[in-house]
RNA sequence: GACCCCUUCGUCUAGUCAGGUCUAGGACUCCAGAUUUUCAUUCUGGCAACAGGGGUUCAAAUCCCCUAGGGGUCACCA
């Protein structure tokens, strides 16, 4: 299916890959893959003071995380620079745009100026018409567009709707710096007329850009590409979504112990929706997924629900996949006390295991007693549990345990129920003291399931520990 | 400050475009109860919102205007 929809993600690289850029790379995957287009990869490296390679590579592998990908090989923007420099000077010689050879103190006198004048455009447009001829010798110039002076500019927004804007609004803005560098707005119209970019969805603190850009478009005589403002993800208390908020890059949430499932779903509701759903999958959200439904309103990111997601999704996940991302937390916590069945036992008590976590790293915690070597520690509260009276029953059970041919929970049960009808006390007052000496905590999945994940032996010789 | 955008339970949202079916639905959180060997799960029930004010209309969460609050942009950053 060719669709002509070409989507694409813009990152910079001066950070981690954040959640609203991956929200905005999720929403431009999700289109592209709706639509049967393509979905895009470009890294805004212009600003080479901030940018690194480390962080090309933190997103990189966020995306990935997430199952995000993307169609061609991504662009580097830097590499792009002799494009860039050879369209400029075509708006040069077409008196489309100029040299401007104000010095920073000028600039500063017009900002201090607009400011007192309450406008918010500053540049006045001194060597708009002025011959170079007559410039400062030493001087580096910019190179500014020749904006329209009158009239105004639409952006007819998939999101926003016709946002219009005066063009009086708006001064000449650089397209290159002193240093012979493209700016952003530059690059990123040339970019994306370049690559064909049919879509450009990404955050609403790009709108009022749009205007510029499509100046740009126009000087150039594109056609400019549909553009879709989604509203930003903000933090609890409301304001801009920051480090403060404990809003950290991906890598963060997947070192927390999240699943990239979870994220995606919850991503995924911030701003769009399809009637009442809540669980969505990835495939499920390519089918549903159109920019009609994103609203326009600014959402507050709510981490409970994003942890309530987790633990769906970690309920819902394969054994063995959850194995292997619990394999090296274990393998750490536990150092040299691994016991060699470890990994078969996790797999085998998974299903009691994964409906008792949150996360990952708890999943782990809570696995740590089936993978731990003999004899294992016990915590206070179950020490508290192996009372005198605890003991006794372990050690009458022991004997009853013993007896049992067929080792499975069905069989177990039935013993330890029995057990437990003969003595007239409640199974509770059996179960804890055993939960105790085999697990060494009081909370743990079913006492019936973990004997026979344990085995014969193991759980007769964990009870022997603690009696002896 | 100027320009632009937003406003339904504490949070994410359905409903708004095509006004009546909305005494506003779902989810998360919280509270209560049930199930249970612990914990968790699950189940049942509950608290909780149309920012405020004017209009238009037989009828407004839905259309219009104003006010308030919040956000975004205004770099030789992207």
């Amino acid at each position: 299916m060719e669709s002509g929809v070409i989507t694409r993600f813009a990152p910079s690289p001066t950070g981690y890959l954040h959640i609203g850029g991956a929200r905005t790379a999720l929403f431009n995957f999700l289109y592209a893959r709706h639509t049967g287009g393509k979905f895009l990869l470009r890294i805004e490296d212009t600003d080479l003071k901030r940018s690194t390679k480390e962080a090309v590579d933190a997103i990189l592998e966020g995306l990935e995380w997430l199952g995000l990908y993307w169609d061609e090989e991504p662009i580097s923007q830097i590499s792009r620079r002799q494009r860039h420099v050879a369209l400029v000077k075509k708006l040069i010689e077409e008196s489309k745009a100029y040299y401007c050879y104000c010095s920073p103190e000028e600039l500063a006198e017009m900002r201090d100026l607009a400011k007192a004048e309450g406008k918010s455009k500053f540049y006045d447009g001194r060597w708009r018409d002025r011959d170079p001829a007559n410039s400062p010798s030493g001087v580096k110039p910019v190179i500014r567009l020749k904006s329209p002076l009158d009239g105004e500019t639409t952006v007819s927004d998939l999101i926003q709707g016709d946002v219009s804007v005066s063009n009086d609004e708006m001064d000449d803005m650089i397209l290159f710096r002193a240093d012979g560098s493209p700016t952003y707005m530059l690059a990123v119209v040339v970019d994306d007329h370049d690559m064909n970019i049919s879509h450009v969805i990404r955050g609403d603190d790009h709108l009022t850009n749009t205007f510029r850009q499509l100046q740009i478009y126009k000087a150039f005589g594109w056609d400019h590409p549909t553009f879709a403002h989604m509203p930003l993800l903000h933090g609890l208390d409301g304001t801009k979504l920051s480090k403060r908020h404990g809003a950290l890059g991906l890598a963060e949430y997947r070192k927390m112990g999240l699943l990239p499932e979870a994220m995606n779903n919850y991503l995924l509701r911030q701003a769009w929706a399809h009637g009442d759903d809540e669980i969505i999958s990835l495939e499920q959200a390519i089918e549903w997924f159109d920019i009609k439904d994103v609203g326009r309103s600014p959402s507050n990111f709510d981490f409970s629900k994003l942890i309530s997601l987790n633990s769906h999704y970690l309920r819902e996940a394969d054994d063995g996949h959850l194995v292997t991302l619990i394999k090296p937390i274990l393998i750490e916590n536990l150092h040299g006390k691994l016991d060699n069945r470890a990994f078969d036992r996790i797999k085998s008590g998974m299903s009691g295991l994964k409906e008792r976590a949150k996360n990952i790293d708890e999943l782990a915690k809570n696995a740590e007693f089936y993978a731990c070597r003999r004899p294992i520690t016990l915590s206070d509260k179950a020490l508290k549990a192996l009372d005198a009276s605890g003991k006794s029953h372990l050690n009458n059970l022991q004997i009853e345990l013993g007896s049992i041919e067929n080792w499975s929970g069905l069989s177990l049960n039935d013993a330890i129920v029995k057990y437990a009808k003969k003595k007239d006390i409640k199974l509770g007052v059996i179960a804890q003291p055993l939960r105790a000496a085999l697990t060494g905590n009081t909370v743990s999945p079913g006492i019936f399931e973990i004997l026979a994940v344990l085995g014969k032996e193991q759980s007769l010789a964990r009870i022997n520990d603690v009696l002896t």
